[in-house]
DNA sequence: TGAACCCTAACGTCGCGTGATGGTTT
DNA sequence: CAAACCATCACGCGACGTTAGGGTTC
């Protein structure tokens, strides 16, 4: 558990900037004390370190956190397509360089091409919109950012709460079978409490979130925390919801 | 002559921009039609040239001005530390590229190190400060920054009349010795339209201007555009004024 | 008990983008 | 005279920096 200013001085960012994140709900600290420290562990570093690889690309802040949510369980491919637009942009230092020699030796007369927008920042473009338009536009996720932007800390602690509860219900039932009524019940809880709290949650979503719970080896190991096996019950009570 | 859009996209900058160095005093079009339109030309170009490199360097726009001044007749030595700024920065990139292959690996569990401020920023700092103590912090800079910043449009008209009316004043006295009195006179308005209208021009400081009109080829042309011999004329009474 | 941290709240800065409104050129 | 430029305000913004004023931890 790190406080603000030690995060700040091993990323090489100020304490104001990691504020700023929390502020707009890009990094928010996993546990704050009562006395409203704000305090990060290993998995706040490591977002902090995807959030300052997009940010080495020039995306505005408010584009990296639906991208982030994209790249969930993607990370590889991600990496990739960063690891080719900073390989763009260091070839167009290399270009400046060059133009640099050019001038000093009188050629290249006036060449201000150099200067211009160039292929690494529609490459970049290219990124930021797929995942805007993958996530940032639907209609859920809009929803969500409306909803969540006007809760106050309060109302961060009783959402988190409530999840926590419902979660922990699940995490009990395992060994149910997913079809069961009390598993159906908790399963109605959870629905009600993302589209009360979150966004619309309908039964379609549902049933991408259901797939991902086990697909996606973070949501899985959030959920297995609750009690080994509860991701995999969440995710076949989901499926077999009709039955 | 270009027009304000023209030059904007032959360097790939906008409209807005140009005219925001205009007013920052940053890049002045070489004139200005009586409708008030910018028109700029091969001399201008070459500035914003400069302009944009340092730009490239991140250095505040506020602190390019003083550059540009010192880097006057020095444009060579200036191009080679722009270059070896960029390599740095183009270095630190290839060192984020290796980080991105490394995290992809699962290698370098958690390095936020290759993010920190680095040599290049140090190094960019270093030259940026250069100028700043040798221009920017003198007095008479400082002066002339004050005064010029208050200057409307009608008032640089003015000022650009006169500094032209005593030059065309040396131009026609070429041939006439360098110790005459008409030549003193001429010396005289010159020396008193400087400090009048820009920054008290004490008798060193006219020493040095005397050896530049000389020495830097861009300030010779210019002179000798009053007929030829004007800037030799003007340094040559300048260095044997107490005669 | 003091020094070194932490908090929020609120205003300032820089480099433009973006109209609104109106004159100029072709 | 319309379309395409140009001008000057003047307000807005993103990503913080920077006090100001006060609580917390060691």
């Amino acid at each position: 558990m790190m406080t603000v200013n030690e995060v700040a001085r091993r990323a090489g960012v100020s304490g104001r900037t990691l504020r700023y994140y929390d502020q707009l709900g890009l990094l928010r600290p996993v546990k704050t004390t009562e006395a409203g420290y704000r305090l990060y562990d290993e998995a706040d570093l490591k977002r902090l370190q995807r959030i300052l690889f997009l940010k080495e690309l020039e995306i505005p802040l408010k584009q990296i956190k639906p991208m982030l949510a994209m790249e969930e369980g993607n990370e590889r491919e991600a990496l990739r397509r960063h690891r080719e637009i900073l390989r763009l942009k260091a070839e167009r230092l290399m270009g400046l360089m060059n133009l640099c020699d050019r001038v000093a030796k009188g050629e290249a007369e006036m060449n201000l091409d150099e200067f211009n927008p160039t292929s690494w920042e529609t490459e970049r473009d290219r990124y930021a919109n797929e995942a805007q338009e993958r996530w940032g536009g639907t209609k859920a996720w809009q929803e969500c950012e409306k909803r969540t932007a006007r809760y106050g800390k309060q109302e961060w602690q009783n959402v988190n709460d409530e999840g926590k509860a419902i979660l922990q219900a699940f995490g009990a039932l395992v060994g149910h079978s997913p079809t069961s009524p009390e598993v159906r019940a908790a399963l109605d809880r959870w629905q009600r409490h993302i589209s009360e709290r979150f966004y619309p949650c309908t039964d379609e979503i549902l049933a991408g979130l259901g797939q991902m719970y086990v697909a996606d080896e973070r949501f899985r190991r959030n959920l297995n925390a609750n009690g080994e096996g509860t991701a995999e019950l969440m995710s076949e009570a989901i499926r077999r919801r009709n039955e």
